[in-house]
DNA sequence: CCCTGTGAACCTGTTCACAGCG
DNA sequence: CGCTGTGAACAGGTTCACAGGG
């Protein structure tokens, strides 16, 4: 597909990604996902923008980034532009999931439904305690943390989520690391150490309940 | 005391904060509870910074927007400076909070342990559900949410939490926004649209794990 | 004419490098 | 001497403004 070349020849070209656009387009997906289902066909920046409180410029130099999706004087196909955001995102593929802690954020995510959707199966989840091993959580049943290593061999797992007590974090980092795990969703409110080649999405619930707070408090931000 | 009034002055100096800045703020605050623990007396932004993968500089760039609370040739006093923090975040006060939706995420919230440590004291769990309603999580028993404006008001909310599903999101929102809430940590994928003078935190899971996907397949972008 | 894609201008945020203090 | 605080230099991101295509 032409498309797919495209989007290579940027990668191959070194032409490296504002991070902050490549959140945008997680946004950019989850609104065109909306439209379609409401029937929308087509879309303009500045609509897409004005939605998500954005400019319509900076819709399309973000979409721009990554090739020419948009039509003058229409704006952009909402399907053909969703086919390829979650290409970019590489969300048009399954991944495999471990989830290592069973408590009731772990739980929790278990039976969240958004994940199927949106490309990501659960493989496995973990717990070191006695009771909670062995009881199935949404379609998955908790095994003891020592198997975590095997599934992550037999699944060739990419992808791990970390919601255990903090002091057990990096020892479990450590472990999803060492098993393959190349992108680590933390839960725990800590630092993870871990090799370069791993990224790390914290979630810190607190942090961001402080920063609403600051906010709140103060009001003395720049507009993000 | 003379650090408060510092930090009024420059709030008051209207010398706005960049945003990373305050984030980062939460990162310091958690790393230095770590060191207290620890029994840590004195930090240098050399060994703060390397802890959190940044650069000592801009550890020092960050607190001095604030204050000087630094000293030369010995680095910053532990104590003293989460105490600064506290204040600057404003969590050195306890912020009432609602929970609105007492699904698998909102109970696990609930149960949470980390948001009385820092601060916050959630006052009302809400549902919709007839099932949900009178059940207790943690210390907190769920009402109905047409409860809702009177503990808004009763206990003057300033920040609610929404764990609802997407559909009920943008509802609620409203209804917290009508009784006064200033900031809204929002769970649920989607924008919500508020009026300027209230924050949204948004955290969306299947987002964080779309751009955790995105940087294991192609790993082109800017590193943060 | 409407709307995209894009270089150029602008602004925000980060890094550098050093003066100054304990 | 070690380490902070900070202006100055730099780089990263955003906005502007317009050329060009349907």
């Amino acid at each position: 597909m032409l498309t797919q070349l495209a989007i290579r020849d940027d990668v191959v070209k070194n032409q490296l990604i504002p991070s902050p656009a490549v959140q945008r387009l997680s946004l950019y997906l989850r609104r065109l996902e909306e439209l379609a289902r409401d029937g929308v066909g087509k879309i303009s920046s500045r609509d897409l923008a004005a939605y998500l409180h954005l400019t319509a410029a900076q819709v399309r130099k973000d979409l721009a980034y990554f090739g020419q999706f948009g039509r003058s004087g229409v704006g952009y196909r909402v399907e053909p532009l969703i086919e390829e955001l979650r290409h970019i995102l590489g969300t048009d593929r399954t991944w495999t999931v471990v989830v290592v802690g069973a408590g009731d954020l772990g739980r929790a995510l278990l039976r969240y439904r958004g994940f199927g959707s949106k490309g990501f199966e659960i493989v496995g989840a973990f717990d070191t305690s006695a009771e909670k091993v062995g009881q199935k959580f949404g379609s998955v049943t908790v095994r003891h943390t020592d198997e975590l290593d095997e599934v992550l061999r037999t699944h060739d797992v990419k992808l791990g989520v970390i919601a255990v007590p903090t002091e057990a974090a990096q020892q479990i980092a450590d472990k999803l690391c060492q098993g393959g795990v190349k992108g680590i969703l933390n839960f725990a409110p800590t630092t993870l150490q871990t090799p370069p080649d791993v990224t790390v999405g914290p979630v810190d619930l607190a942090a961001t309940l402080e920063q609403l707070s600051f906010r709140v408090s103060s009001g003395s931000v720049r507009s993000p």
